[in-house]
DNA sequence: CTGTTAGCGCCTTCAA
DNA sequence: TTGAAGGCGCTAACAG
């Protein structure tokens, strides 16, 4: 019959009762000195420190996680695929993460509700002792909920919330406002605004910052130009082609994230669309290839490497402290002028 | 004082002991019913398997880890920091985990050979099953030991070694033949080299193919125009403006990574070089902006998403069968043939 | 085919 | 200031 799991042959670790065999204390005390978790004999302590060092021991954390009902892991639920936003996020989360002396557990959610549910659950059954995640649009109803059940400490990344939980993102609104006025000023009327996929707080704030700003230089918009891009690569190309198919062409786009930009600078490349004299473009999130094609991109660029290692740092507070009220956090973006949007960058 | 991790306040979780009295069996006959370790009469197994849905049982991997002595967790030892590849690698390998049933853990080693124990070191503590590592040029002396050490299984990524372990890359020499010659062909003599790091086998391999391809078109090797970029965008700029400031100028440059093709980009751009006319350009991997760039890079394509996911699968293996003679696994890459190299894209 | 039992390594209450 | 002992939830001998 098959066995199940048992990785013989590894060399047998060190364990704690060793540990205490060898300094001549019980294991307890071990577990004391280990932990810091009540007064112990300067003098024993140094005995086991010592004993410590010289068998090489190191913590186990699963038997320590199964006696002790939690775990030092964290878990990680975003989607992988792709953009380098959430990859720099992820960098910056590991990065903090291991300052804090946390392990990562990922778990992919492709951005889909449900497989963002079963990646939470699977996160669950981990122990993770908090969580991060990146809502996809249908949250509420299936990885909100596993959450709340299991009374989980949770930070919500990039995509806010009804300030239930804590969370981190940017001034969506607030930048993207900028970055739109800054086309109304260089005369700019017929803006489109290329949003991303429908139902994430990070669309609307940044459809909401487009419409504010159209609304305030007295712009109507043109309900057409208002088109989504679905947050991908080929939706990003798909939507251009659609703007551009209008019988009136804007003069101007606004873009909300990179992945959409790449598909819409194809699709203008395709068309043979000169940037920025025939069409403007600005874009949300600066890529790393932003300046690399003629012209440069002007975009926002989002601290995003920052968002994620804050992300750990409020999940951290959280684990301290359950019962503190949720903070929100909103880290400012940043312009980087380009020639894209026509300022000869 | 204080507590030492107890994560209070969760629901309390659905335990075996729990189906057990509700199926009216004992544990061991439940755990024998979710593992299929031995056989069980039908009529039991669905006893327990209507209490397990009533209940709604989800399994303990912590429990079953510290019992079994092994984890169904696998860890990842990779650089994290910014380049592409790695990021897309990461993702091919969290998906194929996904369809494994395998956890991922997840340590950044930053490249460097002392984060890269360490990283491996807390792999190891968290009970792995078995690892994925992209080595660094020093994990000789360092990682590799501790995985020897421990007889874990492990799988190498990208960057092989002698054999020693399971492992899958690309034919770096093969492509990179392929591209040298391209340029060669097209009438290039003057044909610079930009390489990685030091040590990495990826370095030496492609350099190997370079000079490969050189001695077989009878082109004598300029060594002033064999430089290192150390594999990032920072010496990627600082590489090309070396061999820009050369007295007699390379008319192409092959250039052995994304990272580094960014920087030298740069460089050329500032240069006011033209490409290709002032010098021709390609590089290994193909990066998402490879084609948004003017022109288009011509580029060997990885299939890095597949790399990450044979490597989950070797190590599925492996873990299977702990004695069998290691396996040594090269993917092809793919031209792709855009404007840089002089082929009008 | 199934139950009983002894741990896995660690944390923590209770006694001393 | 310390030790002894029980238990976290699960797996896997060993007996029926």
């Amino acid at each position: 019959m098959r066995r199940f799991l048992r990785n013989d042959g590894g060399m047998a670790a060190v364990t704690m009762t060793m540990v205490a065999r060898e300094a001549g204390v019980s294991v307890s005390t071990v577990s004391h000195v280990i932990n810091g978790t009540r007064p112990v004999a300067a003098h024993t302590s140094r005995q086991v420190r010592q004993a410590m060092e010289r068998l090489g021991f190191t913590h186990q954390p699963v038997a320590r996680s199964l006696a002790a009902g939690a775990t030092t892991t964290i878990g990680v639920a975003i989607p992988l695929s792709g953009d380098p936003f959430h990859q720099e996020l992820f960098a910056g989360i590991e990065g903090e993460a291991r300052r804090q002396k946390f392990a990562v557990l990922v778990s992919d959610t492709s951005d889909d509700p449900e497989r963002e549910r079963a990646a939470v659950a699977n996160l669950v059954a981990h122990h993770v002792r908090g969580m991060l995640i990146s809502p996809t649009a249908g949250w509420t109803s299936g990885a909100a909920k596993v959450i709340r059940e299991h009374r989980l400490a949770c930070v919500l990344v990039d995509r806010l919330q009804r300030a239930q939980f804590d969370q981190v993102g940017v001034e969506n609104e607030r930048a993207t406002v900028t970055l739109v006025e800054h086309l109304l000023t260089k005369g700019h009327r017929r803006i489109a605004c290329m949003s991303g996929r429908q139902g994430l707080s990070t669309t609307e704030e940044r459809i909401a910052g487009y419409r504010a700003a159209m609304d305030a230089a007295g712009v109507a918009v043109d309900e057409s130009l208002v088109v989504s891009g679905d947050s991908t690569d080929t939706g990003g190309r798909r939507a251009m082609r659609a703007l551009l198919a209008l019988p009136e062409r804007p003069t101007a786009v606004f873009i909300a994230n990179d992945s959409m930009s790449m598909g819409a600078l194809r699709a203008l490349n395709e068309a043979g669309c000169l940037i920025p004299d025939d069409i403007a473009v600005v874009c949300f999130d600066d890529p790393p290839w932003g300046d690399l094609c003629s012209p440069g991109l002007t975009a926002i660029a989002q601290p995003t490497f920052a968002m994620g290692a804050r992300a750990v740092q409020l999940l951290a507070k959280r684990i301290e402290d359950p019962e503190a009220t949720p903070s929100t956090l909103r880290l400012r973006g940043e312009v980087t002028h380009r020639g894209s949007c026509g300022c000869r960058g």
